[in-house]
DNA sequence: GCCATTTATACTCTCCTTGAGCATAAGACG
DNA sequence: CGTCTTATGCTCAAGGAGAGTATAAATGGC
C-alpha cells in the first residue's frame, strides 16, 4: 500500500498475482465432524479464482455443488491469507488466498473426484474434549509448551509465555475455551511445534497439511464454534429430520465438549426452532424418541439473530 | 475455482489480477465517531497491496504509521470483495479488495496528504439512535421501502419483503438492532435506494462513496459494533486516562444508542477492565469525575475473551 | 451563603437466565 | 417382571441484567 490518495479502483502496475479460493466444507456424521478434503486428505479442496463469476460467494456454490452433487446451505468468508513464508513459498506468494467456510450433508461426494471426507480431530487431537482433556494435552503438549516457556530469556518472559499457554489451553486448572483453536494452532506454530514451520516430523499428535490449510482449517473451527452459539447453523449439518439427542450430538461434536442435555433441549424449544414432525424416531435403544425438524421460518421472524446453546463462557 | 485436485500453491495461468486494501480507520472524538477518509470524504484510503511486506496485516500496520505518525492500536480483517458490478467496473474487476478495520486516536493525520476524519453518521444518518429513531427513518426510508415492497408481483412476496425491511429496520414497533448495519445498506441496496447503485442522485440521505466504499464501511461498522460487546477494543480509541462517563460516551457513539449509565458503571468495574489513576477530571460540570486507565494486564490475565457491555439483545 | 443545576457514585429490587439435579415415562431385552 | 437405556417434565438456587432511588460534590447565579 504505497499512496493513499489512489483511488481503489485504480489498477497498480507490475503488482499481478492470482486469487485462491480456498474451502473447508464441514458435515457431521456419526457424531465426527468432518472436513472435505483433497490428496489423501492433506489439502483443503481449492483452486484459483475465475473471474467469470460474479462474485466470490457464487463462484464458491457453484464450484462446491458440482463437486458433491447438492447445494450448500451456508457459506460465509473466513480470512484472506497472503503471508509470505507460512505458504510454504520461498519467494512469497505472488498469491491470496481467499477461504471460506461451508456447511453442508456428506452426502455422496461427485464420483471421479479425488476428493473425501476427513474427521477434523484428525487434525487437531487435542481439540475434542467430549470425553473429558484428551490425554495428549497433558502427556505431550503441556510437556512441550513448557519447555518452550522455559526457553525465553529472562524469567518475567517465561512467566508470560506460560501464562498464554495455560490461558490458552486451559493448563493449571482454567477452562478450557473450546473458540481458542486459532490461538491454539498459531501458539504450537510459535513454539514450533508445527511440522508445516519446523522441519521435523511428527513433534505433535495431529495430521499436518499442505502449506498453510491447516491454519485455515483451524480459524474455520474457530469460526463455527463460535457461530453456533448464536445462530441457526447447526441445522445445515442436520437431516431434514432429527431427534433432539441427535442434534446435541452434532453441536457436541462441534463444540468438542458436552454439554447437559435437559438444559440443551430447554433452550431448543422454547427458542421454538423446531417443530414435532409427528414422526417417531424407529431405530432405538431406549425410549423412542419424537423427530422434529428445523422450523425454516424463524430465519424470517428473527434477524437470523439470538440462537442460543449452553455453551456460554463462565 | 475449477478443479479441486490442484494444489493452492500452483499458480493459475491468465488469472492475473491486483490486491487492493482498503482500511476503514476508527476515532471517536467529541462523542462523534469519525472515519478515515480521502478524495474530500468520498472514498476510505486504500491503494495497492505490495509483496514486500510479511503479511497483510503488516503492511496495512505500516502504511498507517506511515500516514498518521503513530502506531494502529487494533487491526482485524473485514472482508474480501471481488463483486463485479458492485465495484463500478463494468469489465469487472480483475482486482480484489481486501478490506481492514482499525482503531486509532484521532491525532493528527500526517502533513501532505489529503487525508481527513470524516464522522461516520454522514454516510449512516439512519444508524444512530442516540436521541431516539432518527427522522429520516420514519420519514424517508420507511415511506420508500413500503413502496418498494409493495411493488413486489405476488401479495406473499409483499408481506415477506415488508417483514424483512420492518425486522431489519425495527419498523412496526419492532426492536432497533444496531448490529444490523450491513443488513440494512444491503436491504438500501436491493431496493435501489443507494445512489452507488441506481443512478439517481440522493434518494436518500447519506453521502455516497466511491464504488463499494460504503458498504466496506458498514461492514467495518457492523463488525466493531458486534466487538465492543465481547472484546475490550474501545479501550483503543480512548485517551491514556479518561473518565467513566467519556468511556459510556464512547461506546454510545459506536453503538449508536444509549446505555443505562449505572450498570455501565457497574460493568465496567466488577470486570476490572479498568483501574483509577488517583487523578481527578478537571475541566467539570457537575461533580468532579475520577480519572481511569485501562488494566492492559487483562489482555494477557484472559484470553480476550469476555467483556461485557450493556448492550445485550433483548 | 443559599439554591438550582449538573454530574458522580452507591445501593437496592425484581425478573430472567442458567447450571444442575431429581423424578418419571416408555421402549427393548433377558 | 426386573433391568437397562433414552426421553421428557419439573424444581431449585445462584448470578446477571434492567431499572430505579438516594446521596455526594462540584458550578454559577442571586
Amino acid at each position: 500500500m504505497a499512496r493513499s490518495t489512489q483511488k481503489s479502483s485504480a489498477p497498480a502496475s507490475g503488482n499481478a498475482i492470482t486469487a485462491d479460493l480456498v474451502a473447508v466444507l464441514v458435515a457431521v456424521t456419526d457424531g465426527t465432524p468432518r472436513i472435505m478434503t483433497i490428496a489423501g486428505g492433506s489439502a483443503l479442496p481449492s483452486g484459483p479464482f475465475e473471474f467469470s463469476h460474479r462474485s466470490l460467494q457464487t463462484a464458491l456454490r457453484a464450484w462446491v455443488e458440482t463437486q458433491t452433487g447438492h447445494p450448500l446451505g451456508y457459506v460465509e468468508q473466513l480470512y484472506t491469507f497472503a503471508d509470505r513464508g507460512r505458504s510454504g513459498d520461498i519467494k512469497g506468494p505472488h498469491s491470496v488466498s481467499i477461504s471460506y467456510l461451508g456447511l453442508t450433508r456428506e452426502d455422496r461426494v461427485g464420483e471421479g473426484f479425488e476428493a473425501h471426507w476427513s474427521g477434523w480431530y484428525d487434525y487437531f487431537p487435542w481439540e475434542d474434549h467430549r470425553a473429558g482433556a484428551p490425554p495428549c494435552l497433558a502427556k505431550i503438549l503441556a510437556p512441550k509448551l513448557k519447555a518452550w516457556a522455559k526457553s525465553a530469556s529472562t524469567p518475567t518472559l517465561q512467566r508470560e509465555r506460560w501464562q498464554r499457554c495455560a490461558i490458552t489451553f486451559g493448563l493449571d486448572d482454567r477452562d478450557w475455551n473450546e473458540e481458542l483453536v486459532l490461538q491454539r494452532y498459531e501458539l504450537l506454530y510459535e513454539a514450533s511445534l508445527i511440522p508445516e514451520a519446523s522441519r521435523e516430523a511428527s513433534v505433535l499428535p495431529g495430521k499436518p497439511m499442505t502449506a498453510d490449510h491447516r491454519r485455515i482449517l483451524a480459524t474455520g473451527i474457530a469460526r463455527l464454534r463460535a457461530k453456533i452459539k448464536y445462530r441457526p447453523v447447526v441445522f445445515e449439518l442436520m437431516p431434514a429430520e432429527f431427534t433432539l439427542l441427535q442434534l446435541q450430538r452434532s453441536v457436541e461434536a462441534l463444540a468438542g465438549r458436552l454439554v447437559h442435555k435437559q438444559n440443551f433441549r430447554r433452550l431448543i424449544e422454547q427458542q421454538e426452532l423446531v417443530e414435532e414432525t409427528g414422526a417417531i424416531a424407529t431405530e432405538a435403544v431406549g425410549r423412542p424418541a419424537k423427530l422434529f425438524r428445523f422450523r425454516h421460518a424463524v430465519l424470517a421472524e428473527r434477524a437470523v439473530v439470538g440462537t442460543k446453546l449452553p455453551l456460554s463462557r463462565t
